[in-house]
DNA sequence: CATGAATGAGGTTTCATTCAT
DNA sequence: AATGAATGAAACCTCATTCAT
């Protein structure tokens, strides 16, 4: 690792432990700068996100992103040591508003079923705004290899969480009645991160014939009640 | 089209049309050089899905295929012009192994459900034999940029076959009676193609926790009657 | 073309505006760069027209004109975006040299058979300098691919001007009663250029036994009163 | 040197030599196979022509050239050992032809002007029909390296009788008063190669200004008595 | 002898990353 | 801290040449 990747390291060590005066700055600039540095950032990964979800990854280069942000290449080797590490941030953050979201669920009494829509709204709710896209939507997306997750501990722990959530409402349901005891609570977290994935729906979605609103209820009645003609009157 | 491409091309159709003996070679080694042909071909094809599997599309070399096989990069650039055409192969087999399945399917008279379970016994029981996978799962699951596969219309057509061939059989279950006709016939073929893709599932299958045939019944449930708890009774 | 091809066409342009002191840079620093830049770009034009030269457009690698720099292969990438657009450089400063040349001549009044011997003089004298060459001379002697030429119609105008001034000043002779009215113009102009290309000549200079001065007078006297011998008196 | 080449060497020497009857080949067989083996070679001659002409020493291939004379690349080399020896044979061939001309002409009576006139009208000619070219005209047109023809003494040597046969035309003119003895004849026989070679005449033929039968009078013309204005009354 | 599959060296080009200014 | 030129390791692809069939 570079030696300006080890002085950046500790320079955010610093930063997440708290503001301290530097040596020489006053206590004001300081912040001053995070916040500019932290703007920056923000810049970064959106150009980033934009240009990986147009070319995918391996097809996006960092002078290309660079070029988004109207900055050089190596300002962005300055706030990302790595083009994985780039990446990386972008899809911990994408987890990190996922979790977000459920930890918010959780804490609501509304019906387990409910809320799944809800979480459904969110990931479908955000084709119409900019970005979005929940939990490793964003790496299956761009083609990122799976080895590069595969190296980051810290990702592959955020996704546990994740799973780790769902799962636990999911087994709230079944505790109420809600949701069929008979469906192990792996497949059934499995199978609804797999429709979270719009992936499959972008084709319907582009030719006009559903918005993503439209398509909620629908997937919604799907998970819930499957296909099947209902049977009772 | 380079040269030997094409002379290739026309090669084959001859060979489809008859075996008619050549002018002056016997007529036995003519198969003999096309079956060798064939079986390289294969061979090749087998190690780029294993390469093209482990490493992602990009991360796979040429020269790392070739190893596997066995033989020389040069030797690949003669059965396939390019990655991208061996891609491709890879994929367009994938596809046909699916609309063969999908063709014989929709000639059986059982229920519509039925044949349903079928082809989810199809995509998931490859994985404990060598390939399987249907339809775009290859090209998802090695991060094959979107751009590859526009370039191609015999691939985008065959798609178009497949997802037609689905309509038709999903249409047949809501005629019957079998099928909710409230739920769009698009938005179930989708929903389905996204069940077929094993990626979500394949943590499930890697940590022991359940085989591929344990997954079928209950994606099956899920898809058909959904995860809500029985009414009935 | 690429990105780094346009952000360099950009900063050309601007520089040709006008050295405007950047935002935050010193109004020293970035023509300095400018200069380096350009300093670079002439070394790798010197190298790439002696190894083109040596080995003839084809068998003269990337390589070796870094190496001759003394730079790195990928350095020269971001020169010219393209074997082919380092030869066309090369070829280009070839006929602007040219055009500068005919430029002054033409605007001056001496009789336009002194003028031409002028014109090939400038052809001749280079061999002694370092480079020299004139139109499409060095085109011819590194065996470039009339594809490539007729690729870049900013070469093809450039030639085409080139060949208008020389018309222009061919028509002056016939005005002035200088020329042989009976012989066309355009004939006049190709067998002139076919003169100034100096390949024929070049065995008579390496075996010594004419050096370039030696030349032209001669060829200008063939040029002008052909090889018969004078008739008069 | 492969071991084939070798043995193709030695049968041709043979050939050379007489019809010596084979080992167990009866005398009458052998010679139809010659007959067919020069045949197929003038074939591919042809076909690397018309090849080398249209793309260029460099972008013709070999499998090309086998391809239009439709036969297999191993087949041409069988019949020449490398790329370098088919390019040679066919300039060989051109010189060859060359010296033929030459010597018809240099057994004349007529006067010096009048036959180099018919070297010329044999040189440009051969546009109308299929191929002809003289001497290196080749060798320029399709951007062969130096290299190629430096390593060959045999094609040297050809092309310095060629030359000394011009020269010696060149000083009969001289002797018999017709052409200038102020210029040495190692310059008009340069000058009068480069006229040769219609390169720079491609352009006006092909834009149909002039046929290459109007180009003769007028290059004759310039190359006789010069392009300026004839003096006397 | 013909074929054409195979070889393998060599070439151009790209791009993440570094570092002097 | 920012710039962007330089690096250098691959990668893809081509093609003259060889050789088993």
């Amino acid at each position: 690792m570079s030696r300006k990747a080890i002085s950046r390291m500790v320079r955010s060590r610093q930063s997440m432990a708290a503001n301290q005066p530097s040596d020489h700055a006053s206590s004001v600039v300081r912040p001053l700068k995070e916040r500019q540095r932290e703007q920056r950032e923000a810049m970064i990964l959106a150009a980033a996100h934009a240009v990986f979800i147009a070319k995918g990854y391996h097809d996006a280069s960092i002078d290309e992103i660079a070029g988004q942000v109207g900055i050089s290449k190596g300002a962005i080797y300055q706030h990302f040591a790595s083009k994985e590490d780039l990446v990386e941030a972008l899809i911990a953050q994408q987890i990190s508003d996922f979790l977000g979201i459920l930890d918010r669920l959780l804490a609501e009494t509304t019906s387990v079923c409910t809320r799944l829509e809800q979480i459904l709204s969110h990931a479908y709710g955000g084709l119409q705004g900019k970005h979005s896209g929940v939990l490793l939507e964003l790496h299956h997306r761009i083609g990122l290899p799976n080895a590069v997750i595969e190296k980051r501990p810290q990702l592959q722990s955020r996704v546990e969480q994740a799973m780790s959530r769902l799962s636990r409402l999911f087994d709230e349901g079944k505790a109420t009645g809600e949701l069929n005891p008979c469906i192990p609570t792996p497949i059934m977290v499995a199978t609804f991160i797999g429709l979270l994935s719009l992936r499959g729906y972008e084709q319907l979605i582009a030719s006009a014939q559903f918005s993503p609103a439209d398509l909620i209820p629908h997937i919604s009645q799907i998970f819930f009640r499957g296909i099947v003609a209902p049977t009772g009157s």
